[in-house]
Formats: C-alpha cells, sequence, structure tokens
DNA sequence: CGTATTTCTTAACAAATGTTCAGTAGAAAG
DNA sequence: CTTTCTACTGAACATTTGTTAAGAAATACG
C-alpha cells in the first residue's frame, strides 16, 4: 500500500526495517476528490504529501488578478509549501488536486520528531530538497533556453500526460503564455 | 574572518561551540580572481562553495551554442553544480568569478563525513537545499508571470548591482533575452 | 600609442506572442 | 430537456521580442 513510498526512501537512504516501517507509519492516506484542497492560500502549511496516484496543481494570485500555475506534482513526488512549511507564515499559493488523488501526508510535528530521532532521515529530508532543487533548475533553463512554442512541445514530448488531464488554461499559464496562444499553438501540428 | 559563514550557521541550526568549530574548520578559503573558473563543463563536481564576496556566474552551453546564464551567486550563498555534486557526474555547467571573490570551499568528503559524525548538520544541509529552492521558485515566477521588459526593471530595482558590473550579454543571457533587446530596453529608461 | 578584438548600440524588418472580441462547444444547473 | 455558464477556438490587430547587419565604443594587446 506504501511501497511506492517504501521504496522510494529505502532507494535514497540506508535504513533498518523497524527505522523505516516507524517512519512509514508517520504517512496517513489522505485521499482527494478532483477540485479538493491541499492547503489553500492564506492558511498555513504544516504538512508534505507524498503523491501516491493523481495529481495536485500548485498555483496562486498573481498582480494581475490572473492564476499563475508555478507547478505539477506528479506521481512520487513530494509537494508541500516550500515557504510556508519552513517559516511557518501564511500560504501564498493554493494546493489543489486535478484528479482524484491519493496522498500520503506527514505532519511537520511528526518530521520533525522523525529528524530527531532517527536523524539518518535528515539525509532523506536534505536529498529531497536537493531534489526539488534540480527538478526546478531545469523548469528555469526550460525558460532561459527556449520559446513558448519549444516549451510546449517539450511538454508534448516528455510530460504527454498534462495535455491529456490538464485544463488549457492551466497549461497556458505553467507555460507562461496566454491560453488563445496556447490554443493556436495547439491546432498548429 | 569565517564570521559571516559562522552567523548563518548559527542562526539556521543549534549547534555547540566545538561541533561549530569543527564545521568550520573543513571550510578552506579560496581567492579567485576575476574570470577564473570554480568549476569547469564536464569536471566532476566535488565541492559547495559559500560566498563570502565577489560573484559567481553559473552558465552553460545551450542547444543553439550560446551561453545561458543560470544564475549568479551572490555573497552569503551557497553555490555548486547540484546535479554533478549529487549524482557524481560530470558538470555540464561552468561556475566562474564575474568579479575577484572571496570562497569557502568545503569537499564532499569533508561534508559526508561532517553529516555523519555530526547529524544535526544535516539540517542545515537541507534547509540551506530549500532556501535555494525558494530562490528558484520565486525565480521561475518572474518568468511565469512577466514579460522581458518586467523582468528587466524587477532586476533593476531588486538587484541593481547585477546591472553594474556584469556585462550585458550575461545579463541578457540570465533574463532569457537577445542582448540586443536589453539594449533596447536600457535605452528606453 | 595604435591596432585588433570584443562588446555594445542602433535601426529595419521579421517572427512570436498578447489582446480583444466574437463565436462555438461542452459541461453544469435547473 | 432547456438554459446558463464556462472553457475553448478563431481571427484581426497591436505589441513585444528576435534577427540581421552595420557602425560605435570599449577593451585587450602588441
Amino acid at each position: 500500500m506504501k511501497s511506492s513510498l517504501k521504496q522510494i526512501i529505502q532507494n535514497t537512504i540506508s535504513i533498518s526495517t523497524p527505522e523505516l516501517d516507524f517512519m512509514l507509519s508517520l504517512f496517513k492516506p489522505l485521499n482527494l476528490k478532483k477540485d479538493d484542497y491541499f492547503l489553500e492560500f492564506g492558511k498555513r502549511c504544516h504538512q508534505v504529501a507524498f503523491v501516491k496516484s493523481g495529481m495536485l496543481r500548485i498555483y496562486y494570485p498573481n498582480d494581475k488578478g490572473e492564476e499563475t500555475t508555478c507547478y505539477f506534482s506528479l506521481p512520487y513526488e513530494f509537494v508541500t509549501s516550500f515557504s510556508s512549511f519552513s517559516t511557518g507564515n501564511a500560504s501564498i499559493e493554493n494546493i489543489q488536486a486535478v484528479l482524484p488523488t491519493e496522498l500520503f501526508v506527514i505532519e511537520k510535528n511528526d518530521l520533525e520528531m522523525l529528524y530527531s530521532k532517527i536523524p539518518i532521515t535528515q539525509e532523506f529530508g536534505r536529498k529531497s530538497a536537493e531534489n526539488v532543487t534540480m527538478l526546478m533548475e531545469r523548469r528555469i533553463a526550460l525558460f532561459l533556453n527556449n520559446s513558448a512554442e519549444e516549451r510546449y512541445k517539450f511538454i508534448l514530448k516528455h510530460h504527454p500526460i498534462l495535455l491529456q488531464t490538464v485544463p488549457l488554461q492551466y497549461l497556458a499559464s505553467y507555460l507562461g503564455i496566454s491560453p488563445q496562444h496556447l490554443s493556436r499553438l495547439r491546432k498548429k501540428k
């Protein structure tokens, strides 16, 4: 049931079976229906979620009153509001299920307890954060080196699942272009 | 001498004085002249640097044969090639001093030794990575919500030091626009 | 100091993308 | 089933940005 999470932990750090079981026991299942929120703007984020299945969308209102889609969280990724989770401030972003989504959720308290009780798990936290950093580096590179059309084609090639499941307007804001232009690009090929 | 680094560590984690001193002793000073490399494309990155003063530029050749400037590292930030450092693969990026730059450098070996000997330092590694993640989130948001001109004005307002010290062509690639267009924007106001 | 080389600027034009608005299709609500 | 609303499409036009090419300015180098 938590085998996907278990495997990822085992692939990342060396940890004894009882310690691993204890770690896993701190993650509670949470099932979201389509459009349910994992986190709402203005609330404090005190959880980290592991996506077992489905998809989450991280977005926030921007200066112009539109929604900016920052990221889509796919299965086997961790998701939280980094800024809210680490600072304790109110979240400036929403995290919402795009599809029916199964999560395993750990509370901040439990995570900190875990870190102090089993120090090796800090390594897992650190490596996970480093992983996210690498993903973001790639996303930045996509903007630095590619036009809107090239970014669209990249998604088409590498994450076609997004095009199939995500409303076009969300995808446009994820690509940093207008919905009309995305519609135009989509028709073109 | 290492007071800036010392302070940042103390502000981030609770660590005893002897442990802190030990941690600090692992960082070796390294002074780079303008245009010296901290890391060259194709070499393995087995160090993390703390920028005491000066500025580093992280860049790589892109598909089109140009240079893409991924990031400028300012004083009091940590810098490494995340992908190379964590995977052990050859680096796909260059890290070069834009100005005379003073670094404190720690070797991967020493860092891993530190992590295992003083587990609390893992927390420092994790929080530092989370910090970088937040910086990157903001950089992505800048691309999602702002035109080239708005991005330029943002830098003008928040990091004017870059405009004063960095060659225009590097800045253009950092903003994801052509040097000609940056020149045009700069004249405009 | 003069020359070569690189970087920056400028302008004209081309291409990409945004904006506005109208229409259509499909989903949700009654 | 009909109505309403929302999301998507399409086209015309405006604006932004890229490209090309030439010249000016700055820098490196003998």
